[in-house]
DNA sequence: ATAAAAAGTGAGCAATCACTCACATAACTG
DNA sequence: CAGTTATGTGAGTGATTGCTCACTTTTTAT
């Protein structure tokens, strides 16, 4: 990966997450990269080739979180893991997640991200035979349960990020689960 | 409202769920519609406009459902007949829900629908009294939590809209408040 | 040093899109 | 009925956009 087409990731990302894949020109990402246009084309063949290749660092990336829930061995640390993975997503890598979620309702990307990959379905597993280990009489449904509030976790985190309101909430949460 | 009018309302409303706001021209509105497409602007100023005009009906809406939910006097029956709200949405007129849904994460629209509406600030206040009357020790973190919860179901029911899949997780939800 | 491959440029093209406008028809109004 | 307003048409326009391509510069390989 060459240090043009790094800056050229970095630079789509920030444009395609603030106003969106549709409306923002490749020739907007080109300028305030400093490179020429004809060279997005060059290394990521089309525009869609440019948001293939942000959302490829998505899984590379969730790919480190997963891992590390995995290895705790305590099932309830796994289910806390879990709870606080939103917030540190969101704390790292800002712009890189919100981009990610906002991505889920646009037809085009339906099976990329975030919800249906790989690490998604592995996550799953280990927190059903964490709630299972726990002694939860369903321990499918409370997963589901879990996935569908971490997911309007997410969507509280884009709009109101302050780090107060974030350990508030999580406290809140992790309090229901012990 | 001109029959005429409606048409082009609904076909909007279709299309925009169907392909994104983006990237559906008010070239191929018109012609699903039957109309000329000058027709629209002069109708709607501009396709803003058209957005606009669909989701003030939004507004209307979701005020019969939330004014329904007012209505009721017992705190429990509220919280339940809260949670079964995204179904009912959804179930009544998909299409026009998920557009809703979908624009959530839209910079454009921030400000405008189902999240930070006056019924969604009413609704809430609704919930927190009806979390205090039932006892619970901290309703403003617990209306959080189901609000979040019930983002997140949204998300899920626009997935997998089965109706067994519904019926279930709305069950086990309102199993939690009882 | 020389050839070959890769990286980089930017003017320009074809297509698309939101929107306009001159005009036609239909619906009210008195 | 005549006059006025509202509704409806669709060809045309200017601006924008994704992408190409002929070309230059830099890097790599021998």
């Amino acid at each position: 990966m060459t240090e043009k087409q790094e800056l050229i990731l970095e630079t789509a990302l920030r444009l395609f997450a603030k106003y969106g894949f549709d409306t923002t020109p490749t020739s907007q990402i080109a300028k305030e990269a400093g490179v020429s246009e004809g060279l997005i084309f060059r290394h990521f063949t089309n525009k869609d080739g440019l948001m293939d290749a942000i959302l490829a660092l998505s899984d590379e990336r969730m790919s480190t979180h997963v891992s590390r829930i995995v290895e705790l061995t305590d099932p309830l640390a796994q289910v806390h893991a879990t709870i606080e993975l939103p917030a540190k997503l969101f704390s790292e890598e800002r712009e890189f997640w919100m981009l990610q979620f906002s991505l889920k309702w646009q037809k085009k990307y339906k099976n990329q991200p975030y919800q249906a990959s790989t690490h998604q379905l592995e996550l799953t597993q280990l927190i059903t035979n964490a709630f299972q280990k726990l002694g939860y009489p369903e321990p499918e449904k409370e997963v589901l349960f879990l996935i569908m509030l971490l997911d309007g976790l997410s969507s509280q985190l884009m709009r109101q990020p302050s780090d107060e309101f974030i350990q508030t909430i999580l406290a809140f949460i992790k309090s229901k689960y012990r």
